[in-house]
DNA sequence: GTACGATGTTACCGAAATGTCACCCCGGCG
DNA sequence: CGCCGGGGTGACATTTCGGTAACATCGTAC
């Protein structure tokens, strides 16, 4: 489980860094707003933790911004009564907040929820419709078929796809996250998995029910019914 | 993104220029109102930051200006305590203001919110009357019709239209923020595009109602009623 | 080392998108 | 009238895109 951590304060970045690592989550971290924008873009993260006073910027675009590509929770750092940037933070979509100072055990309380409510949970699987994906075992089931074992590549790829079904995913933001920076404008890595993958889920791999492809946007997957 | 700045004081205009383009713009730079206007003629940027206070006049003249031909986001600066300048800011057709003296990093949060309102940041949809264009998916809704597939391009021509929407858009800005420089010139491509659009998405390709010409201009978009 | 599955690479096909060209219509003008 | 110039239109060429297959390479279990 990756999450990113977003704050000018380089102390408090590697306090809590150490807190989540030590917890078993892999921890990127940004220090302003271009940069965050650039590891969210890059690592993809499942979960954003985003203070509000930044340089060059305020959480506030980070959390827009990641809200037009994802609905990965949002957690937003606000500092001791500042009551009123909480409503602003809450209508733009963050999922959850905590005030300045907080204990490294408090924030990981948070975390957990927030990640059982979206139903990512490590370790678990998530569901879409009548596709249900075990990010541990790579094993998928679609609705009463058998189960298909996946490779890596290809859980990653249903991965970020799920996570944002019903909308169009990007080639470039389904190739840096299934490849990291190295793939980046190689379609031809992606075309080969989306075929093979295709070949293990759908019925008729010619004609998709459920990997869908959007020309000249990208790829996406619906909710199915069973 | 193309931002034009104007402001008498060189040392605020190096720093600012330096923290937009630090943040991926690009940025066109203008120290009075002669030039401000050649500049902006010039170079057709997509966002326009104005101090007040001018040698040879005032920003008040260059929103005028810019305002007669495009409807491109326009922020104003005010020295501090002049609150009477923001009702003829606004009145004129400005979109927001900034007071002097203020951090880069707020300048930053505003320009990005001007942009994202004005729908020419990335993403997300963009809705003027009834038209909905989803720059992700690459579908225009028209009112109750049932949705088009657009390709690339046609979405960039109706982006900066819609985002220009009840203004003539001039051929040379249509062409270069559809093609980018490349296609600097070539009118061609953007009568081929355009009636291609229009195949799509009028009634009645030959009397089109949407996407108007204006000769010896360029094309311009109304608001619709549904 | 060998065998096997996973992944990367190259090539080809057909369709769609885009670019190019030739010609039309129309209005202004000498 | 014939000659522009601006736009519109259709036909066609070229390029890009997505799907598919075949083969090469890599890594790991045995």
């Amino acid at each position: 489980m990756k999450l990113l951590v977003v704050d000018d304060d380089p102390d408090l970045l590697s306090l809590v860094g150490f807190a989540l690592s030590q917890s078993g989550f892999v921890v990127v971290k940004a220090v302003d707003v271009p940069s965050a924008l650039r590891v969210f873009a890059a690592e993809s993260p499942d979960l954003a933790i985003l203070d509000i006073n930044l340089p060059g910027g305020s959480g506030f675009d980070i959390c827009e911004a990641i809200r037009k590509q994802s609905r990965i929770p949002v957690m937003m750092l606000t500092a001791r009564g500042e009551e009123e940037d909480l409503v602003r933070a809450l209508d733009i979509g963050a999922d959850d907040y905590l005030t300045k100072p907080f204990s490294p055990r408090t924030l990981l309380a948070r975390v957990r929820a927030l990640l059982r409510r979206s139903g990512l949970e490590s370790g678990g699987a998530m569901t879409v419709g009548s596709l249900s994906l075990d990010l541990e075992s790579l094993v998928l089931h679609v609705g009463a078929a058998p189960p298909v074992k996946l490779t890596k590549l290809e859980t990653r790829l249903l991965q970020i796809l799920l996570a944002n079904a019903g909308h169009v995913v990007g080639t470039e933001r389904l190739l840096t996250h299934v490849w990291g920076h190295r793939g980046s404008g190689d379609r031809q890595l992606l075309k080969q998995l989306v075929h093979r993958l295709r070949h293990k889920i759908e019925v008729d791999p010619g004609l998709p029910k459920v990997l869908k492809t959007e020309p000249g946007a990208g790829y996406r997957i619906d909710e199915v019914q069973a």
